[in-house]
DNA sequence: CTTATTCTGTAATTTTTGATACAGTATTTC
DNA sequence: GAAATACTGTATCAAAAATTACAGAATAAG
């Protein structure tokens, strides 16, 4: 066993850091293994300890013993440690150099909004084009029947679309309260029918069983939930992830929002003219009640 | 053999630009193969071949069956080029600006995502820190009885703050559907209820009345609406104003729900020390049911 | 200068990982 | 509705990777 005991690797500072401090108790060949890492970082450690070991100019064993010395249990450990910060220096470059400022309720508010534009931004990168393409032809369709659902928080964005496109087309209700009412709709839905499905974790079991049993009967199913994908995705026909993390307890829907409301522009814009009739005649009736 | 060849992986445009042009070309599985690494894009590629597929829900050859359609050779391959983009990303943080979007639908996403993005700060920075915080307080006295309201389009997010808030805390319904039925609980609503109004133009009328009817009966009225603030804001002793501005015919309500989930992410704070327990219970009654 | 100790690479070993053959299932086509 | 085709998971195999044992080299101490 070494005589030198690596610091656990939780420690809070990065990796780096860590190296760079303690890089003079180093033996020789370990600083060469940790002059490599330090001068491509993380990168260098991304591949095989073979790989490794040949660009530092060091043995495969000197490697390992260099990834024990920074308290590692092994190369696969060490690996895992440098994904993951990777993983959070990208995704949150705002979130990241940030050592915790005072929790003001205001600036709660502001780095909320930070984390939620970030989501957005994601969100609509991760979107395949062709995906959203695709699910705004089959909600432009007069012809097909829509209907909009949800789990218990996510039910408030099919209500949402719902309230949205009744207005811009025919054909549209939600799948919305009671479990139990579902049912008897469902012996309507065939092959003409499209079924909207918001779900994100915890994926509701009513909100699947209904999406499956809408599948069955030759409906398509769209889904639209959290990058981990509701079970929903097995039966769907389109899927639309969403990102929602959020500096809070809960997930952000701020994500389903922008697809569904971006869903909702795009599909106004290609059914405007006979849309346009069609609000007006909603706005003259709505003056009379 | 597959019949669909992938194209090299030396094609100019990022991978993930070209899963995204090509999805709709996968089989099912492919397809959740593909949407877990453009979710959590490169990430999910960079461990091994079983976490993929345990992550994806697949299993292992139909990752390798993906990467091979994806053009690579193997999978060691396929990280290899997961490596290279990586570094070259991370490297020029300068070349990480957007290599202009292809379709007309996919820009239309990514500049309704910017749009949203800038109402969301612009929301946020024009929020008087004292206001969110007496909303925040207000929200998160257990004595007082809170009822969520909203228009058409907003009523959904009066839903979605309620069906939060229930699990939070006691005393938490909505005033929803039929403006009739509000009628007979209006009776009860006095000094020590909090009414949360949701209305954006076109204002509501019997939105409007509800709050009126509720401040003269004592009621404490919150106002979260858009920057030409609803008539409410007469009766209101708190007001919350949006930014709803969209490349769109229609608003976009981000904001409200930015205001809402970070309402909701505050008093979840606050109220942690009793919130934890009462969630934990109402956990295990759904499971039990 | 000799001896003890630490350091480092070669080579063998074991574990893990990626890859494949094949059979069952679902789907499509006629 | 039946046959053909395509799709996907289980079980198995082969390959590559990480790890360890050990011996030689370098360094430090006496």
């Amino acid at each position: 066993m070494s005589t030198r005991m690596g610091k656990p690797p939780s420690e809070s500072a990065s990796l780096a850091d860590r190296i760079r401090n303690t890089i003079q108790t180093f033996t020789p060949t370990e600083k060469r293994a940790a002059r490599l890492l330090l001068s491509h970082y993380p990168f260098a450690g991304l591949g095989t300890v073979a790989a490794f070991a040949a660009r530092a100019g060091i043995s495969a064993p000197s490697v390992l013993r260099f990834v024990t010395r920074l308290g590692f249990s092994g190369f696969p450990d060490f690996q895992k440690h440098l994904h993951g910060e990777l993983e959070a220096q990208l995704l949150s470059p705002l979130a990241k150099a940030r050592p915790a400022e005072r929790t003001d309720t205001a600036a709660a508010l502001s780095s909320f909004a930070k984390a939620i534009a970030t989501n957005l931004r994601s969100t609509a990168e991760a979107i395949a084009p062709a995906e959203f393409e695709a699910v705004a032809t089959l909600l432009s369709e007069p012809a097909r029947h829509l209907h909009f659902t949800g789990g218990r928080f996510t039910a408030a964005f099919a209500r949402y679309a719902e309230s949205h496109f009744r207005i811009l087309r025919p054909h549209v209700d939600v799948l919305d309260g009671q479990p139990a009412l579902w049912r008897d709709r469902m012996i309507e839905i065939g092959r003409r029918d499209v079924v909207v499905a918001y779900d994100i974790r915890r994926y509701q079991e009513d909100v699947i069983a209904l999406c499956e049993t809408a599948s069955r009967q030759g409906a398509t199913v769209i889904l639209i939930t959290d990058p981990w994908l509701s079970p929903i995705a097995r039966v769907a026909r389109h899927v639309l992830p969403a990102h929602v993390s959020a500096p809070s307890n809960w997930d952000s829907a701020a994500g389903l929002l922008l697809l569904t409301e971006a869903l909702i522009a795009t599909v106004t814009k290609r059914l405007w003219a006979s849309a346009k009739p069609r609000m007006e005649a909603i706005e003259r009736l709505r003056d009379e009640v």
